[in-house]
DNA sequence: TGGTAATCGAGACGGTACGTCCCGTCTTAAG
DNA sequence: CTTAAGACGGGACGTACCGTCTCGATTACCA
């Protein structure tokens, strides 16, 4: 029978290691960024050999993603609070709590750093932050032309880059906390633009 | 008058030297990306002591710097083509053109990347790059206004900001190509929102 | 009686992984010599779970000596070819065609490298290697006496010492094959020292 | 010409740390051993990056072989006593003492243990060991022959082989003392054999 | 004849040391 | 005083094995 040849052995890994390195690795990106952080701190924190780290994840970027996953909350989804105002100013809102009471913030503009010299780990960030992004603010678009709030959209994914744009640019140079004031204007300008000849 | 007076013995710095620095260094960053090129690498392509680089750049970043400055062509500026979709568009295809033609897009991705572990570099970055891109986009959207194209600006900046960050985006995970219909749709959004009800 | 209270249970060894690991040991070290022979390369080499070995033997050099005693054939003894001489050449062609045919000299060298930074193995190494060596060579000098050859020896273990350290000194310098020209001298020597004044 | 243009680019050695490794290296050595003595804990110790260590020596037998050279004295030479027995008494208490007041001991057995599996080393060894100690054996016994102690030899080489072969053997097995029976029981075999029929 | 305990292969684990790469500083000799 | 050259102390890299450990699966004795 096949399923009685399956040689698949199931590599068998710590749980206890598991959790402790990404523990270690989240406490330490924290207090000294994701540049600074080495693989060899991490292990000595988590109180674990370095090879452990090397056996499971392949470079520092691979753990860090899987530290950012845990990082973002499950339920960061499109909440609908009744219009796409609100539900875009809600997503931002959770963004920033992510970016200000977690090193997400550290960990993502780090993996945006490595991804410049590491073109499958550029593919591996759309994945793990573009598409789930998209998807999210998709929602968010569809639940507005459904409302007759918006007109059905051409190209939901271009409005969510330009929305993780805008994000990105402020994380990227130091900002970490979305204010009221950047939330405001952001929605504005993604529903009407900033240019617009009428006023509001 | 203080600059008379001045006693700063005008250090004498060998112009080869500076000349070989930079041309290697670009040369190099091409090659192998921002984090992946080493300062005993470029001292050793520029046949100059590494001292001597050291000695005139505190750091990779600052270098690199300057070797962006050489970069950006002069009159990359606000070309008036008559209509403001044009100036944008106008922007656009220079930058396209740096960042496809020039290392500037693996300096720039490599200085935001250095950037998140120094807080000096994050200003540096914003005098270098923030503030000039701002003044462009503020002289495009004024020639508007004053054409009556659009209102004047309540806040020309988040505009400019909005702009440079959808460009980053695109830059930081790997498309370095602004392609005319990436073009029109940010030109578009600015112009209008992304969801704005009617047609245009 | 002790013997008959000993609840030692006879643990039971496979004796197919037994014969591998030793046959496995030997052809490794063959090849890469004992310091470079890892204990995980021949676990892997033998098809057998690294703690299989440790089960079995404490150290790598317990299992050599192991190896090293599988190699030594059983009737390494003083044959009686009717004079002293012809015992010793003997002897010294047995041992020459151990060395040159079989890993034991790659062993035997090892151990002896091993033993410098361990007592016991040095210990071990007398008991496994020096004490046999002595006992031959003990009988071919008193078959010799009994012959009328030479006078009966007031120190036979010096003088397998002595035999043995040449030996050893030609070994351990890289040269395994004990030549007609080496033989005849060492045996020479030890018959009537090197600087006697008279000829042959 | 061909003086000004010669390239040759001298590399300048700190003399400071060129001595603490050494000297780092021999008392570490004498404490734990050839075999357990880490690279890096000599750099540790001498207060030196590693790579100071690696620029100089290829490996830590090279090393090894300097603080052996170091610990020779310059005049462990053929002291002429007026006998052959006495020269050769001489030379073995001075060995004796090399073995038992330095690591000179466990540096020659772990380079013989080194050279098991190294080849180029066991030339080396060759060269830093063997051929001066035959050059000193064969002083003493080209004196005893001028001075008609013994007849002019047809191998010195041969007998300062045998010689050091039982010092070796001596050496390897753990006694590092050259005691008086064991000097007294060498010079007597090498002059006149372990078997000789009549007495002495 | 079925239960059970030791042994098996496999390989993960915490560690130590390896030899290499660069960092940013220091030293030298030539100009 | 600057320069090219490159040695220096140091920190981290990713790899190789160490000897111990945990996992099912297999095996062979004993009830």
């Amino acid at each position: 029978m096949v399923a009685a040849l399956s040689p698949a052995p199931p590599r068998r890994r710590s749980p206890r290691s598991h959790a402790a390195v990404l523990k270690a690795a989240a406490r330490l990106v924290g207090r000294r960024g994701y540049a600074n952080t080495a693989i060899e701190e991490i292990a000595a924190a988590a109180g674990v050999g370095k090879q452990t780290i090397y056996r499971w994840w392949p470079n520092k970027a691979a753990l860090f993603i899987e530290v950012y996953g845990q990082l973002v909350p499950r339920d960061l989804v499109a909440e609908d609070t009744g219009s796409i105002a609100g539900d875009l100013d809600s997503l931002l809102r959770q963004l920033s709590r992510l970016y200000v009471d977690t090193p997400a913030g550290s960990i993502l503009s780090g993996l945006i750093a490595e991804a410049q010299t590491d073109p499958a780990l550029a593919l591996q960030l759309s994945d793990a932050y573009v598409a789930p992004r998209r998807i999210i603010v998709r929602s968010i678009l569809e639940r507005a032309a459904t409302r007759g709030e918006i007109r059905p959209q051409a190209d939901p994914d271009f409005a969510s880059d330009l929305f993780s744009g805008a994000v990105w640019f402020r994380l990227l140079l130091g900002k970490r906390h979305l204010d009221a004031k950047f939330r405001r204007r952001l929605i504005d300008a993604l529903l009407s633009g900033v240019a617009r000849r009428g006023g509001r």
